[in-house]
DNA sequence: GACATCACG
DNA sequence: GACGTACGTGATGTCC
């Protein structure tokens, strides 16, 4: 059919497609090898969005995708600088270029290109034929330099927004119409472009020029009438550079095609070519999508394993034979070779586990994979006497001579070392007088691409990704009582085993380290994860004093109180029993006394936790007392008692160990002792937490973040009304229980916040029907109602969980804003466990990017308060707490919370405040 | 060592 | 239509 009159052109923007794709998608890769092709996904998926959208009556009659080609067009020939700022061409993305041209002619849209010639100037050109053969064309671009092009039946489709830019949008745009648009460009120039246009003259004020003038061409001649003096001198001097500039704006609107526009026709996609691409391409969801929409069998695409070729070649680890350095000019010599490589692997022996007491044993190097040794330093020499006696081994070097010669190495900046847990030996180290810098850590390489796939101890790396079992440590040190410290193994066992873990640690790193770039988390690894070791290693120094006697007496108190509830439980169950057994109680309520809603879980057992015991409460008195018993038993075990054997002798404080890998999501969490879940919820509970105190002269300030999760949400899925609660500083509880219940806030009840409350939070964890009604202890259905009142009042929480859980299986992970990937590998699985996974990806960027904001915060924190007396000493997910003198309070709360307050910046702009609340007092009671 | 329970955000 | 469900952790005691 010929264009003419009744016609519809549509002309498809193919860069702005492309760089679109590009920047929404993370860096995916062709499965089978390694090809970048995100850029290519989201092309074909916008290409398949905007054919799907075009089954109206304004259905075009001929379409056409225009790509630019080549750099150099008749504009550099004008103007040599012309976009001379514009960054190179990302590496991923140039060998995908071709591949969208492939992707256009698959679907059978006419592509075309020029060289020499910009896609603006060929849309500009067939926009005029169009029009003149008087047809209808769209533009589908959102870029301004197209805005002259618009009217007498030319408009623009912002694909994005799915707005339509006609003449009055132009005018919004630039304050006049289509026909004078270059000469507002012409004046106003562009960065972007490297236009130059007048200096000191924006849009508006060109605008406003043009305006009064009619026309640039008359402003330029009359531009000596101009009253303000600046003004007018600025078009006088610059009058050729704004003449380039309106050459360079200006679209050719005669360039020589080498195709008519009758060419475009709208054409069928064939099915069997559309799909062998997308199959070419491997993109499984499309092609499924697509030939759902062909009614056509989707092709099956072949889950190809990457080859393995790509690891560097090693010699095999179980031929490795590893040196005993045991004197001053044996170690030299491996130092030497550490500076040839630039880089080396250490581990640390040591007498335990727990790094605040442990004994330095000796340390193992490795330089490169199968070329490591052990330098023993403290064994003891036990072996004819059944106790051991304390005779060094013979054969070790001095250790404090070893460390004099490791120091420097250990600290110069020029060699980089390598370790598995380094923040480990980095305390280790510390210690002895050594800082450690700069180093890389395997474990946290690992965690950055794997968070979510496997843990990320060395057994599991070295077993995954080496294909060999390293040698156990039980095999050196034995089980149970008889088990020795590692000072007692001979140096002769000890030297395969202590050198192969750095053998096995330097070969991951080769492994691991290169796919930090791949899997496009090189940012995480290094501004949220490495840099956050130093700043843990001196907390966990730091660590809190706790008194021992407030503790004692709590724990006295407790069993007393035990004691009598336990009388009492016996005295109504009729017998003697052990209280702390499930087992024992689930039989006395169940079968013995015959209290209905005995279920049974998996194992055959009743269950009796807090929900069922709480329901019986009202059956019987035992249920209750076994309950008190029971949140008694718990503080006093857990925490009563146990914090004590965690006071350090030497320093009377406990030191925690916060783990970096410990949370998929990207949450610390904290061991022996757990200090991240002392009791507050219960006012019994919340008493332990007076045990936690300042040294004499300072207090403890507590600084949390309010309601960060909740912000986070109001952000990512884009909600209007709750980011307006957070800017206004609103109860957002209240708020949304006002949203949803049709209640003015000045008449909510705590009831009816209450529930709004138990929702907001339900949302964070990808709500259920069933979740909800057992939060609130109301009926299923009741509270299904409740969540479908809370999707039709806020759409966008939907959306932006369906997007995500979309996401996760297009990618088999989900991000924070930071950048962080959590794996989410079950998330396609069918089955129980479809739900679970599902629930896990809608909360982990939410929690992920909570996690990420508290680490920037913390990672910057050193450095902030380098000249204020205070100490961090713990984190709690959202809150920090620091020990600070009295009279530093003050300062010490307004640097922390702006450095808090502000932790997103510049990497992620929040359209919500973070807020962060301060409390202070003698102790962790007083100040949270 | 698995399981149930319960402490925290 | 049924399934099994709030997200993320660590420590303790029982029982096999």
């Amino acid at each position: 059919m010929a264009f003419g009159k009744g016609c519809h052109l549509h002309l498809i923007d193919g860069s702005a497609f492309i760089f679109r794709a590009y920047h929404a998608l993370p860096p995916l890769t062709r499965k089978s090898d390694g090809l970048p092709i995100g850029a290519v996904a989201g092309f074909c998926n916008m290409l398949q969005r905007y054919v799907e959208g075009n089954n109206g009556s304004d259905a075009p009659t001929h379409v056409a995708v225009i790509f630019d080609k080549g750099s150099h067009t008749f504009r550099n020939d004008m103007y040599d600088l012309y976009k001379a700022n514009r960054e190179a061409m990302p590496e991923d993305l140039r060998p995908q270029m071709p591949l969208t041209r492939e992707a256009t002619i698959a679907f059978n849209i006419a592509c075309e290109e020029m060289e020499g010639f910009e896609a603006d100037d060929i849309i500009a050109t067939l926009a005029v034929q169009a029009r003149d053969l008087g047809g209808r064309c769209t533009i589908i671009s959102s870029d301004k330099d197209l805005m002259q092009l618009v009217g007498g039946g030319v408009e623009m489709l912002d694909a994005m927004k799915n707005k339509v830019i006609d003449v009055e949008g132009v005018e919004e745009k630039f304050g006049v119409g289509p026909n004078r648009v270059v000469d507002v460009q012409a004046l106003a120039g562009d960065s972007v472009d490297n236009v130059p246009g007048a200096p000191g003259i924006g849009v508006k004020t060109a605008a406003l020029l043009i305006n009064e003038y009619g026309t640039l061409e008359e402003l330029l001649d009359r531009a000596e009438e101009i009253k303000q003096p600046k003004r007018r001198q600025t078009l006088i001097d610059h009058r050729a550079q704004i003449e380039l500039s309106k050459r360079l704006v200006q679209l050719d609107e005669n360039t020589p095609l080498t195709f008519s526009i009758d060419d475009l026709e709208v054409r069928e996609p064939d099915p069997d070519r559309l799909l062998s691409f997308l199959a070419e391409m491997e993109f499984r969801t499309l092609s499924k999508r697509i030939a759902e929409k062909l009614g056509a069998e989707a092709p099956v695409i072949e889950d190809v394993a990457p080859p393995a070729a790509d690891a560097p070649e090693m010699p095999d680890l179980k031929d490795a034979t590893y040196e005993t350095v045991r004197d001053a000019a044996a170690l030299q010599k491996w130092i030497d070779l550490t500076y040839e490589h630039g880089h080396v692997a250490v581990d640390t022996e040591t007498t335990g586990l727990n790094e605040m007491i442990v004994d330095l044993v000796g340390i193992s190097l490795c330089v490169n994979a199968g070329h490591a040794c052990y330098i023993p330093l403290a064994h003891k020499d036990g072996s004819d006497d059944l106790f051991g006696s304390d005779a060094p081994a013979e054969g070790q070097m001095p250790l404090q001579e070893a460390l004099d010669l490791l120091k420097p190495m250990l600290e110069d900046e020029s060699i980089l070392k390598i370790g598995q847990n380094m923040k480990y030996d980095a305390k280790i180290f510390h210690r002895y007088g050594v800082e450690v810098a700069p180093f890389d850590d395997t474990m946290l390489i690992s965690y950055a691409q794997h968070a979510g796939l496997h843990n990320h101890g060395m057994d599991a790396l070295s077993e995954r990704y080496l294909g060999h079992t390293p040698i156990p440590i039980k095999s050196l040190l034995g089980t149970g009582k008889s088990q020795i410290t590692f000072d007692r193994v001979p140096i002769d066992e000890a030297t395969p085993y202590a050198a192969e873990d750095a053998d096995i640690t330097l070969r991951l790193w080769q492994v691991l380290k290169p796919q930090l770039h791949e899997k496009g988390v090189t940012t995480v690894y290094e501004t949220l994860e490495r840099p956050l070791v130093p700043v843990l290693a001196q907390m966990e120094r730091n660590g809190v004093k706790v008194d021992r006697d407030t503790l004692s007496r709590m724990s006295n108190a407790f069993a007393q109180k035990m004691a009598g509830l336990e009388a009492e439980i016996h005295e109504l169950a009729g017998q003697d029993f052990n209280v702390g057994s499930p087992k024992q109680l689930g039989e006395i309520l169940f079968d013995k006394l015959e209290l209905p809603g005995g279920k049974k879980g998996k194992t055959g057992a009743y269950s009796t936790g807090v929900d069922i015991l709480e329901d019986l409460a009202t059956e019987h008195e035992l249920p209750g007392k076994v309950l008190d018993w029971r949140q008694l038993s718990k503080l006093k075990s857990t925490y009563t008692d146990a914090l004590q054997t965690h006071i350090n002798a030497d320093t009377g404080r406990v030191h925690t160990s916060y783990s970096i890998v410990g949370a998929n999501t990207g949450r610390l969490s904290s061991s022996e002792p757990n200090l991240q879940n002392i009791p507050v919820r219960s006012e019994e509970g919340r008493r332990i937490r007076e045990a936690f105190v300042a040294e004499q002269g300072n207090v403890l300030v507590s600084l949390d973040y309010s309601q960060i999760e909740l912000r986070i949400l109001a952000h990512v899925a884009g909600i209007d009304a709750l980011k307006q609660a957070f800017k206004d500083g609103q109860d957002i509880h209240a708020m949304t229980a006002s949203e949803m219940f049709d209640v003015p806030l000045d008449e909510m009840t705590p009831d009816v916040r209450r529930k709004a409350k138990a929702i907001n939070f339900g949302v964070i964890y990808g709500i259920s029907g069933f979740g909800l009604a057992r939060n609130l202890r109301i009926p299923r259905a009741e509270a299904q109602g409740f969540i479908d009142r809370y999707f039709e009042r806020f759409p966008g929480i939907r959306t932006y969980m369906d997007e995500t859980v979309q996401f996760a299986k297009d990618h088999g992970y989900v991000q924070t804003l930071f950048g962080r990937k959590i794996n989410t590998p079950e998330i396609n699985a069918k089955g129980p466990g479809a739900g679970f996974s599902k629930r896990a990806a809608i909360n982990a960027p939410i929690q992920g990017t909570a996690a990420d904001v508290i680490r920037r915060a913390m990672i910057q924190m050193p450095a902030a308060i380098k000249d204020l007396p205070c100490k961090m000493l713990l984190q709690v997910h959202d809150e920090l707490i620091f020990e600070v003198p009295e009279d530093a309070v003050d300062e010490t709360i307004n640097v922390v919370r702006g450095i808090m307050e502000n932790a997103s910046d510049p990497a992620v702009k929040f359209d919500v405040p973070l807020v962060v609340d301060a409390g202070q007092g003698a102790n962790w009671a007083e100040a949270h």
